[in-house]
RNA sequence: GGAGAGAUGGCAGAGUGGUUGAAUGCGGCAGUCUUGAAAACUGUUUUACCCUACGGGUAACGGGGGUUCGAAUCCCUCUCUCUCCGCCA
C-alpha cells in the first residue's frame, strides 16, 4: 500500500513513476487524492464535535460533583441532544475513510526510477548473461522424459493422487529434492541468513501484509473452514513474522531464510508451458528475505541478486539476470530481477528465480517499522528472492547434464545427493 | 470434540462508570554519585491521525456493535489465547 502523505506532497513524481505500470496512473492517483480530502474534511468536523462533547462531558461531571444538580441535569440534556449529529458524522467519517482505504489498495506499487518502460515481457532488459549452453548429444530428451526413463519423477501416480501439477519424486528423484533444499539452507546459513520453518497455511491478515489479499485470492488455495490460505511462497510468512512490530535500527537489517513447499492454483495456464516441470501446483522453495533501512534496500536488492547468481554459478547452469519492465513486474514489487536458467532440450528460458524491493508497500500494509533513537518509527524496506525454486533447476540440471552414462549431478550438490549420476 | 478461565503499555500486573493514556514492579533511556563499574537516588519512557502546527485536537485497554452527558470499567457479539479431559503425528 502506497502511503498517502508521500502521494499528497509528490503527485506529480507518483503519477509518473506509476505510468511505467499502468497507463491510467493519472486518473487513478487523482482518485486517492479527492477521496483523501474528503476524508480529512469529515475527519475535522467529526473530531470538533467529539472535542465538544468531551468538555460538556467533563463539566457536567464537575457540576455534579460540586453539587450543583440543576444545571448539571440542564447541561446533559443539551448534550445528549448532539448525538444524532454525532452519529452522522461518524458515519461519514468512516465511509470516507474506507472509501479511502479501498481505493489506496488498488493502487499496485510504484516502479523504481531505473525499472524499464514496457508491457511485455519481451521488455524486460537482459542485465547479464553467463555460463555456456551445452552440446547436446543426439536424442537428447526434455526432462518428463528423463524423468520416466530414470525412474525419479512420476507425473501421473501425482494425477492419480492428487491431480495434475502434483508430481511424486521417487528414489534418486527425492534424494535429489532433499540434497537441493539441504545445499541452498545451507549456503543461505553461510550467507548469514537465519534458517525460520514457517506455518504453510496463513491467515487473511497475513496474506492482505504482503500483498496476496484481497486481489490474488484465485491464485492461493484456501481451507474455507478454518479461513486459512496455503501459502504460494514461505515470503508470506516470514515477512509477517514482523507484521505490526518496531524493530530497533540495529536490528537492520533481518536476514532470514526458509524452506518450504509452495502451492499455486495457477488457474488459466495451459499449453507447453505446463508441461514436466515448468508450472506446477505444489513445488519446494528456498526464500530469503530481508528487512533493511530504506537508504540501504537497493544495495541489499543487489546483494541478493548476487548471491543468487552465485548459487547458479555453483550448480553450473547457464543463466541470465533480467531487469523486469513496468509491466511485467508484481503489484507489490518496486524492483524485480529474475533470474532464468537455460533448460537445453526445451531450449528455453526458465525463470527460477524472483527478486524484489517492495521499498515500504508491505510494511505499510504490516505497520513494520524501524526505530533510529529517539525518532517516531519509520515504515522498513521489504525484500524477497527465490534461492531457490526447485523444479526448473531441476528440468534443467537433467536436461542439461544428460550424457549416454546418466544424469551428471554438479560437484557441488555430490555431497548431499550421496551420488554423481542418475542412471 | 467436551468443560472452564482469560485478553490492559516492551514484559509482568492493578484498575468495575467521571483529570485513567492508564497505578505499581521489571526492563529501556538520561542524569547524580564513582578512577571505572555495580548499587543507590532523580527524571524520563505507547502509537496513529488531523489542524495555517516549538502549540492544539481526536482516537486506541483483543475486533465489532450497544447503553450513557461520559466506558478500560456495564450489555451483546466475534476472534484469539491458556488450562483440564478426550482424540492424535
Amino acid at each position: 500500500m502506497l502511503e498517502i502523505q508521500y502521494l499528497r506532497q509528490n503527485s506529480s513524481e507518483a503519477i509518473s513513476r506509476l505510468t511505467l505500470k499502468t497507463p491510467d496512473a493519472g486518473e487513478l492517483i487523482a482518485a486517492v487524492l479527492k477521496l483523501d480530502e474528503e476524508k480529512r474534511i469529515s475527519q475535522m468536523a467529526l473530531e470538533e464535535m467529539q472535542a465538544r462533547i468531551n468538555a460538556a462531558s467533563k463539566e457536567t461531571g464537575d457540576l455534579y460533583k460540586a453539587g450543583k444538580k440543576q444545571e448539571a441535569d440542564k447541561m446533559k440534556a443539551e448534550t445528549a441532544s448532539w448525538k444524532e449529529e454525532l452519529l452522522k458524522l461518524e458515519a461519514a467519517a468512516g465511509k470516507a475513510e474506507q472509501a479511502l482505504f479501498d481505493q489506496l489498495t488498488l493502487l499496485p506499487n510504484l516502479p523504481d526510477k531505473s525499472v524499464p518502460p514496457g508491457r511485455t515481457p519481451q521488455d524486460n532488459l537482459v542485465v547479464h548473461e553467463e555460463g555456456t549452453v551445452p552440446q547436446l548429444p543426439e536424442g537428447c530428451l526434455p526432462h518428463w522424459d528423463l524423468a520416466k526413463k530414470y525412474k525419479i519423477i512420476d507425473f501421473e501416480t501425482g494425477v492419480k493422487v492428487s491431480g495434475a501439477g502434483f508430481p511424486v519424486y521417487t528414489g534418486k528423484g527425492a534424494r535429489l529434492q532433499r540434497a537441493l533444499i539441504n545445499f541452498f539452507l545451507d549456503k543461505a546459513t553461510e550467507a548469514g541468513y537465519t534458517e525460520i520453518e514457517p506455518p504453510i497455511l496463513i491467515n487473511e491478515a497475513s496474506g492482505f501484509g504482503t500483498g496476496q489479499l484481497p486481489d490474488k485470492e484465485g491464485q492461493m488455495y484456501f481451507s474455507g473452514q478454518d479461513k486459512l490460505y496455503l501459502i504460494p511462497t514461505a515470503e508470506v510468512p516470514i515477512t509477517n513474522m514482523y507484521r505490526d512490530t518496531i524493530l530497533d535500527e540495529e536490528a537492520l537489517p533481518v536476514k532470514n531464510c526458509g524452506y518450504t513447499p509452495c502451492f499455486r492454483r495457477e488457474a488459466g495456464s495451459y499449453g507447453k508451458d505446463v508441461r514436466g516441470l515448468n508450472r506446477l501446483h505444489q513445488f519446494d522453495k528456498v526464500e530469503i528475505v530481508q528487512i533493511q533501512h530504506p537508504d540501504k534496500s537497493y544495495q541489499t536488492l543487489q546483494e541478493m541478486r548476487n548471491y543468487v547468481a552465485g548459487l547458479l554459478r555453483m550448480l553450473e547452469l547457464p543463466f541470465r539476470i533480467l531487469k523486469l519492465c513496468g509491466g511485467d513486474m508484481s503489484f507489490a514489487s518496486a524492483l524485480t530481477f529474475d533470474l532464468e536458467v537455460f533448460s537445453a532440450a526445451q531450449k528455453r528460458w526458465l525463470e527460477v528465480s524472483s527478486v524484489s524491493n517492495f521499498e515500504t508497500f508491505q510494511s505499510n500494509r504490516m505497520k513494520l517499522r524501524f526505530r533510529q533513537g529517539k525518532d517516531k518509527p519509520r515504515l522498513a524496506h521489504t525484500l524477497n528472492g527465490s534461492a531457490l525454486a526447485l523444479p526448473r533447476i531441476v528440468a534443467a540440471l537433467l536436461e542439461n547434464n544428460q550424457t549416454p552414462e546418466g544424469v551428471r549431478i554438479p560437484k557441488a550438490l555430490t555431497a548431499y545427493t550421496g551420488f554423481g549420476y542418475i542412471d
